[in-house]
Parts: structure tokens; sequence; C-alpha cells
DNA sequence: TTGCGTTACGACTCTCGTAAGGATG
DNA sequence: CATCCTTACGAGAGTCGTAACGCAA
């Protein structure tokens, strides 16, 4: 048994069992990447892939059992070449990020900027995706944090941190009949809405305040992101609702913001990462940037 | 990095950081281990291990770090063996228990005879040692089981289930003064006592009755192991306090047992295993036989 | 026929063991 | 001077890549 035995055989799982590909992946030929998996099957004494024909269809229950002790090893090999590169040199490094386009572009710059002044060689990755991706990512080693507000929630591989609270404003046109008077669930979804796509953002807490008041809201347009809603808004498709956060009073001054966090359940984001995983310093650091941000974001 | 370097490591915390017997124990050379460990040095880029001139002190704060790393790695490929071989043929197998006399002897005769039925197949390893030492197999993966009543507390890597409960007994011979009257730890105390050494057996127990009482107990002789203090007791030396269960009527007639449950704290005897430790299904099955067993157990 | 996994075999790389060297107490 | 670690080098084991084969869609 090996490192490279067990790393073929969890990346067999990462590209459909095919074993091709998995060799590739090795920097080896087909033919090698078959042979150190035979010689682990017969040193452990039973198949660990379902084998249909001379097609891999699968572990065998064995196999999957197996494939979390694998997975075990396989942590605790990239902790050590972390724990390592630490020591030696705590300055260079990189830095993998998962998450959305709001807290990309609305929250994660001023952390990002203070971040880069202690740690100037650390390269960052940021990866913008959905929240159910981004937990796919950390879960295969792709990313090193998670930072998002859907999706995260208990996970027995995962150590999840509240980062920052925050709630849904209205965004309209100046003039728009929505602002005269007060603001109620009924008054919004008399109007067409404009919001995030399902698991984006909060998007379950819009959900959740205008189904338990028995209203529907009519959403004309479904974005990842909030500055395309605002673009809608603007040429007057309807009613934006985003994250506070995401309302810039220097570059939006033509949109109004209207809070509504009387109405919609506010939100919480929330940082992950996995459990087992070691942190270098620097990303410790990271963590307390975020963590330390979030007292001076507006609620 | 592979495997043989890090079991290399780990072995040199075992032979005092003697690199020769660490390459003797792998099968190899001396110059093969130190051409190994070098080489993982190399690839990790820092030293793991001190060296005062060419003597091994001892692993660097890295090198301690990485440990960590280095056991849970090695408890995973472990289990990879353990988990294959259990499901080629879960009647064969080896079991290896770490108990005191007490336990050996008294209780656990009857689970393993059950055991035995089901898994005759099965090898059965049975140490017997103090319990401090007791706990040490269980770290160093040389017992998979311990049974034991006394230091079995909190400790995080290992799973502590509570087996049976019992008390302490009074035995001496037919015709002994202590006989008339009522047994308090006053009387107890004015005898010369002969019971467990310090750390057996629920001797912390007895300790702590007398001292709550102000009492010193006189011990005239301290042993691991029931069967010596019941012959010493024979001898006339003094009255014996050892575990109701280690008392039986048909072989130890010549000797009166008194119940001293109501003035010594009960004591538990506890089933303890690695946490991460996978456990084949006929250790399971031991597990269980040992827990119903104590249903049965007299108090 | 193309794609994918297995088998066969020669070339190469890597690790081991022997043996000599050097440091420490 | 005995013990223990390191270095040097040749022999051997193990792994890889090329190539041919077998099976399925």
């Amino acid at each position: 048994m090996n490192f490279s035995q067990l790393e073929l055989l969890r990346l067999l799982e990462e590209t459909d069992f095919n074993l091709s590909k998995a060799a590739e992946k090795m920097s080896v030929v087909q033919s090698a990447a078959s042979r150190q998996i035979q010689l682990l099957e017969e040193e452990l004494g039973s198949p660990l892939l379902l084998r249909h024909g001379k097609k891999i269809g699968g572990y065998t229950p064995l196999g999957v059992k197996l494939m979390e002790e694998v997975e075990s090893i396989d942590l605790a090999r990239r902790n050590m070449q972390t724990i390592a590169d630490d020591y030696r040199d705590n300055r260079n490094g990189t830095l993998h990020i998962a998450t959305t386009h709001t807290q990309a572009k609305y929250f994660l710059p001023t952390p990002i900027r203070n971040f880069r002044l202690k740690y100037p060689g650390i390269k960052i990755y940021m990866v913008q995706s959905s929240p159910g991706e981004i937990i796919d990512l950390l879960h295969h080693h792709q990313a090193d944090l998670a930072i998002c507000t859907e999706k995260l929630d208990a996970d027995e591989k995962l150590v999840i941190t509240p980062c920052y609270d925050w709630h849904h404003v209205a965004v309209v046109p100046r003039n728009h009949p929505l602002l005269e008077g007060d603001i109620t669930l009924e008054r919004l979804a008399s109007f067409p809405a404009l919001t995030y796509s399902p698991g984006y953002t909060g998007r379950s807490n819009i959900e959740k305040a205008f189904n338990s008041a028995g209203l529907e809201l009519d959403i004309t347009l479904s974005a990842a992101d909030s500055d395309v809603i605002k673009t809608y808004v603007r040429l007057g498709l309807g009613v934006g609702i985003i994250a506070s956060t995401s309302y810039e009073p220097d570059n939006d001054n033509d949109l109004q913001a209207l809070d509504l966090s009387h109405l919609i359940p506010r939100s919480r984001t929330k940082i992950a990462y996995l459990k087992q995983l070691y942190l270098p310093s620097y990303l410790r650091y990271f963590i307390g940037e975020l963590l330390s941000h979030k007292m001076q974001t507006r609620n």
C-alpha cells in the first residue's frame, strides 16, 4: 500500500470511475494505474472496484468503507505538507476562497485589503459560485475557506462560524410609488420583484417571510448577483430586494433603499472550513480579519 | 513521502530516538533508515529531528506537530487492513485484550467462553498489567480493548463504556474477631489490612473511604491480585479487602466475606478502546458479550 | 470503430545492503 | 573504543511506459 494507490482510488470518484482520466491526473499511463489498483486489491485480499466487463462501475461495499479511511489519510498528508510549509515560511502560500458574488463584491474587499498588507506574499484565489457548489469545493479540497449565507447548516465535517448578520432592503428608482406610505409585505407583493436566484444570498428568508404571510411574490427576474438586479431595477422592471450590504449610497444614489429588516428575517453570513484541516497561520489571520471586520459592518 | 518513512518516524519515539533500533523494527539496515529520514526531511523542507552531533535527541517543534498527523495516518492505515480482513473473513482474526488480574480471573472467563463458541477461529491474546500500562497499550496499538476499573477517566482519544459495578468485601478466616459485631470503618482500621496495590482494582475508593473518615488503614500487604491477598489472609496476616467478584463461595469456604458496600464507595469497571479505531465485527460482538454479561454479575 | 481496461515485457528509477567514515561520550 | 549516525556505491526489486490484446457501445 502506498500513497499513490490511495490517491488513485480517490481520483476514480472524481472522474466518474474513468481510470484513464484518473491516471492522467496522476501523470501516469493507464496501464500503470490499472496495475497499481490491482496490486492494492491483491494486498487487501478483496476487489475494491465493481467491474462490469471491462468497465469500472464504482466501489464495492468494501471499497466504500475503505474510502472513509482513504479520505482521512489524504487529509492528514495534506496537513503535513501545509504544516511544514507554514513552518518554513509563513509569508508565502496560497489562499483559496470560495464565496458568492455578494460577499466577494461587498464584504470581502476590506478584509482582503487588510490581509494583503500583512501577507503580501500569499496568492489569493477567489472562486465565485453558488452556495451548494461552494460546499462541494470545500469537501474536495478545492477551497480552504467558504464564506456564504445559504446552505451552510450543520455538517459534521465542517467548522461553521457565524461571521456577520445583515438584512434585506428594497431598492427602487427615485419617485417609485412604493416610496409613498408604509412598507408592508402586501404592498411589496403588489409590485413585480427582482431578487436573488433560489439558494442565493438569503433568498430562502425572503420566501419564508412572504409564505408565512400567505403572500406570493411575483418574481420577474432572479439573478445570482446584486448588480444584475440593480441594473434591471434601473430599467424599471420592478422592486429589487437585495442585501443591505449591496446598496452603496455613493454609486447607487439614483436608487433609493428601504429597510426591510422588520419584514424579512435577518440573514447570517457564515465562514466554513474542513474540521480536520490544518489552518496555516495566515489563514487563521484571515479568518480573524473576517470576524473582526463584521463589527464594522453596517446593519 | 511514503508509509515506511512515517512509520520509521513513529518508531523513533518508541525506541528513545535510537535509529538503529527503529530500523531493526522495520527490518531494514540503519543506513537505509537514515537515508529515508533524510529524504522525508528534504521533501518537507525542514529538519524533523534534533541532532546533537550525530545523535538524535528528539523531534523538532515541527516534528512534534507533524506526529499528530502521522498518528492519524497510521491509524487509518491499520483500519484499512482491519476492514479488509474483516470483510474477507470475519471468523478469523486476533483479539488483544489488556486487563487486570481481577477482571481476567473473575469477570472475563464467561464472556470469553461465550465468545469462543461463536468465533472459535479468533486468537485471543490477553495481557495482564497495571491499569496505567493498560492505557498505554491501547494508545500504542498493542491492545484492542482495555477492561479495568482504575485510571479510565476522560481521555479524548478513547471511547470508555461502563461495564459493571461492584463493591468491596472484607475476607477473614472463620472465627476471626471481626465477625462478631457490626462492621464499621473504625473496626476495620483496627486490624492489619491486606489489599490491592495503589492504582489497582478500586484501591482508590478504599483510600477515599478511610481518608474521609479521618482513619488510616494499616496495610500490611499490597498485591496486584486477589489470590495473593487471599493466600495471606489464610496465613492470618490480617483482614483482606477485595472485590466482591473475587470471593468464590465454592473455593473460598474457609474464608468468610463481609459486605462493605455501605462503607466503601462502589467501583465501576469500564471498557475502553481507541475512538478512531475500526472495530471488526467479532470485536463488536465481544464488547456486546461483556456488556450483556454484566447483567448477570452478582452485585 | 472508438473508448477503455488489462496483460506482457523491456528500461529505468529507486531503495536496499555492505562497507567505510566520522562524531560522541 | 564502543555506539550510533552518515556517506558511498553496487546489486536487486519495483514501477513505468510502450505496445498489443480484449471487451463493450
